[in-house]
DNA sequence: TAAATTAAATAACGATCGTTATTTAATTAA
DNA sequence: TTAATTAAATAACGATCGTTATTTAATTTA
């Protein structure tokens, strides 16, 4: 309160703690979706208990809105990435990518968009407009690794191809049949290449 | 257990009650997921209390697998119809129908494939076998539906209508903004539509 | 070092979870 | 009508749910 009184420097520990918090937050709810994990579980995934859960998240409900923020911020850094690294090619070895084997069969490191839009579409409150503002985000990245010059058309192919990716994922990944589950994998990149613009569908 | 003894007559009140409570399943499961209802909830939802739903179903998971097999029974009946009320053009009223606002803003009567599919790709046991079962004779119905001659591309073009659909409408479910999921359902019609083997996208 | 502040963990709350054992009500057979 | 059988509801079980109040441990300031 006095006027020399510097403002305690907030120890680099706690938000270290935080970060690893929120990231088993994101874990667990991509994993078991919003209901299908409690505090209990998240706090242990994170190696604290759930006193040091609310300590710092505050809520359930806060938790998952930090989760699908942080969820999504990864594929905004990660999308970029895959366009400077592969050039011209990069929305085939992208969509090789979210649809292949590996992918498909790790619920936890997986995309977000896949396992947590189906939950936010579920709820309806302020994590609408979070999820909203991210996507858009994530669209206007896509649309500048697209060819044409039609702004609203590329925006239109953006958001068919992120709608074929997450679906054909999901549907890949309910399926108990492998090679069944490879049908569709094949047959949805070639559809997300087309709505992209691709001409050949490999 | 003598000769004569005839098995008595299933009373058809039974079979009645039992059909409500698996609708009742079904809504509930569609509207919370898995995890997000409870048995007290459905039982309440059908009329009934938790124990009349132990008599009939035998445990949540049972009900969970009789609410996914009723709900793609439900897709299974009604395709058929669709192909034949509505002639070649079949597939941009059944995709329009299915992006349009009225099919997004009904979790409970909504499709099943739209709403359960997410909740089938996080689980693992005998559930998958039944959920590919029922998929892969919604994606014979299509078949019928699809010009051109190569059967197993046909099958392709089914996969990948469907992971389209189901994708669309779960994106467009979980933005906020209705301008947003109109945006979105428009651009995924279209994608459909053209994966389906349609040239022109309205 | 002593006082003050914060981080973190513990323990407990009432509520609901999925399930089952038991009881009441209704129907059928003798 | 009485006995046997089935449907349906009640009540209760231990476990876990999300949350908060309190206590212990660690740091920081004076």
């Amino acid at each position: 309160m006095t006027d020399t009184a510097e403002k305690r420097p907030t120890g680099t520990k706690k938000q270290e703690t935080r970060k690893r918090m929120i990231a088993a937050a994101d874990r667990s709810f991509r994993c078991s979706g919003y209901a299908g994990i409690g505090v209990d579980g998240i706090a242990k995934a994170a190696g604290v208990t759930s006193g040091a859960f609310y300590a710092h998240l505050g809520s359930k409900d806060a938790a998952f809105e930090l989760a699908v923020g942080a969820g999504l911020d990864e594929v905004i850094e990660n999308l970029p990435k895959f366009q400077q690294e592969n050039g011209a090619a990069w929305m085939k070895v992208f969509a090789d990518y979210y649809l292949g084997q590996d992918h498909r069969d790790n619920l936890e490191c997986g995309c977000a968009m896949t396992s947590l839009t189906p939950e936010v579409a579920r709820m309806k409150g302020p994590l609408n407009a979070l999820y909203t503002s991210k996507m858009q985000t994530i669209v206007g990245l896509m649309v500048k690794g697209l060819a044409g010059c039609d702004q609203a058309e590329k925006e239109a192919r953006s958001w068919a191809v992120l709608s074929t990716l997450i679906g054909g994922l999901n549907v890949s990944r309910a399926v108990g049949n492998e090679a069944v589950a490879d049908q569709i994998a094949i047959s949805t990149k070639s559809a997300a290449l087309a709505a992209a613009g691709e001409t050949s569908a490999g």
